[in-house]
DNA sequence: TTTGATATTGAGACTAAATATCATATAAGG
DNA sequence: CCTTATATGATATTTAGTCTCAATATCAAA
């Protein structure tokens, strides 16, 4: 449906083309939407998005929220991280396309990690099996030092 | 709240020790669930692990579905792969823990890849960060041959 | 084997995340 | 400016997943 991802500077540049590119248009909800997003470094949900663009003052409905994140996954700017207490959640990833976590089956902590090694074998694979790789995502599930310890 | 993780020859005695040691019961609708989800090695979601056990005369309650297959998420026997259209798909994972998914953005075609060097990544990241590690999946997005060349 | 305490099941009610609808508003090219 | 196709917002709708509770089954202990 929606092929290309674009490549620019920023985001919100690169939000702009992609809409562009695809005959839709640029408005003031989807710009607001694009930035609160970017606005924050941490996971995030559609609850909490539109609770925050409320306590600044940008409107937008509910609807055109799940709508702009509809398309912010589908340009790749923002990705499913996981769902979780009935919901999706997101983060986006614009300049730092591949993430790793270590999620705590005991306490649920996540961490999120940088790693060399894990980009390498993403570029790796990407190579082996002649894909374009856009972004990729390590989930590591198991105990942390804490929770391990308390299970023994 | 369900701290421990057990190891056994298979699948079936590994959750019937997981259900013993938490004080829960065996019973005929659990281990008919488990038997099925471990029965084919496709991706699968509820409806149509429901679907199955029907058609092979197991009857089990929708909700009976959904609270075993939790236990088995729990117990690490199976993972979340991906939330789409609507729902969660599911993988069983005994016996093969680490995976690797290669997402085409495009025709959305999924290809399973065991990677040597990504259980090298995940057994690294595990220990720097103090975790026991119980799995690990990865997730690489974006265009296969095919559908790169219809882009270009 | 029988009993009893307690966990589990099943049917359907219920909740809420996400989508669809459609009248109104607006972006953007001419 | 106009025009027209696209986007928005309010709300109805859908449906995945959870909850409830009476009936049933497990399993340890007598």
């Amino acid at each position: 449906m929606i092929l290309r991802i674009y490549r620019y500077k920023n985001g919100l540049e690169a939000f702009r083309e992609f809409l562009i590119h695809n005959g839709m248009r640029v408005t003031p909800e989807r710009e607001a939407i694009l930035e609160e997003v970017f606005a924050e470094h941490e996971h995030f949900d559609v609850e909490g998005l539109i609770m925050r663009l409320r306590q600044k003052g940008k409107r937008s409905s509910r609807a055109s929220v799940y709508r702009t994140l509809a398309l912010l996954v589908e340009s790749s700017l923002v990705q499913e991280v996981f769902y979780k207490d009935g919901h999706m959640h997101y983060e986006h990833i614009y300049g730092h396309e591949h993430h790793c976590h270590l999620r705590c089956l005991g306490c649920n902590k996540t961490i999120a990690i940088l790693d060399e090694a894990l980009a390498d074998v993403i570029e790796g694979l990407g190579m082996e099996y002649n894909f374009e790789v856009i972004s990729g995502r390590l989930e590591i599930f198991g105990f942390c030092p804490n929770c391990r310890d308390k299970n023994q």
